[in-house]
DNA sequence: ACATATATGATAATGATTATTAATGGAATA
DNA sequence: TATTCCATTAATAATCATTATCATATATGT
């Protein structure tokens, strides 16, 4: 399945909802759907404003919000340098992050569900959410 | 070694290092050696006020940093509930939290050095870090 | 096109953390 | 013991990403 059709699939879903799809909150799930970079909200305004000159800042946290709550994107929390997001795996997975450039990556599946079970037998919780970050540097870095 | 003990090892070493040992320094530094709760640093600075009615928050901060530097605490780092510190296992490891009451235990530990090397291998990242955080509900909270 | 509930954008507020700085106090020196 | 010296402290202000507020604009169903 292309962005295409994934881009048409996410808004008929959300239309399913009662969410109202304005140009501002399409352009952003576009956005999302459009990069594997996990981006800021900052770099998703940046990025749309020569597009739409006139778009928030609030309206980007808005939308993000939204999805989020449509359990169609995934949060980063980063304290450091900004919360960072997925739209495209909106599920929780392993994520490796370079210090020296930022860029984040998904490495392949590890099995976190082994992992996962191993905690909960280990602790008695129930497991329901996790977050698999692995600092360093990527390879590019590593040549400087 | 009991708590005393590592307490005494500590300060000799962080002596050796030529940091100077304050009350407050003092006071902070075992404040985290006699609890496993991952506390804030808000919760250190109202947990030791009736002994040192006098010690400001901004000198817990800054002791933390100093504790970070010499690689004697490791900093959780939290956007919604506020950053955590671990001075008894001060490297990174496992951390399973409830989402309820906001316990943060140490699971027993996986073999992380295992999976590093998955991650490193797949990605072609030199790992120098890693957060695993499993959020859930503890056995406690279940219950409710 | 109209009605109306919702979304937007400008702006202010929030809150954890960090920076600033004058005052303090411990240690080395005279 | 008195005197510098300099790191540390405590009070306070600043920072900055994120949220909240609210008047205006707009998407959607009729
Ligand atoms: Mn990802
Ligand atoms: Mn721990
Ligand atoms: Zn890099
Ligand atoms: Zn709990």
């Amino acid at each position: 399945m292309d962005i295409k059709e994934k881009l048409a699939k996410l808004v008929a879903s959300l239309k399913k909802e009662g969410v109202r799809i304005t140009p501002q909150r399409y352009a952003v799930i576009a956005f999302l759907l459009n990069t594997d970079s996990h981006p800021s909200a900052e770099e998703i305004y940046t990025g749309l404003l020569p597009q739409y000159p006139t778009l928030s800042l609030a309206t980007v946290y808005k939308t993000l919000h939204l999805l989020k709550s449509e359990q169609e994107v995934l949060e980063l929390e980063f304290s450091e340098m900004g919360n960072r997001y997925d739209g495209r795996k909106p599920w929780p997975h392993p994520h490796a992050i370079c210090t020296r450039c930022r860029k984040i990556i998904d490495p392949p599946m590890l099995d976190t569900a082994a992992i996962i079970e191993e905690v909960s037998k280990e602790t008695g919780f129930v497991i329901t959410n996790h977050r698999l970050d692995f600092f360093g540097l990527c390879a590019e870095c590593q040549k400087e």
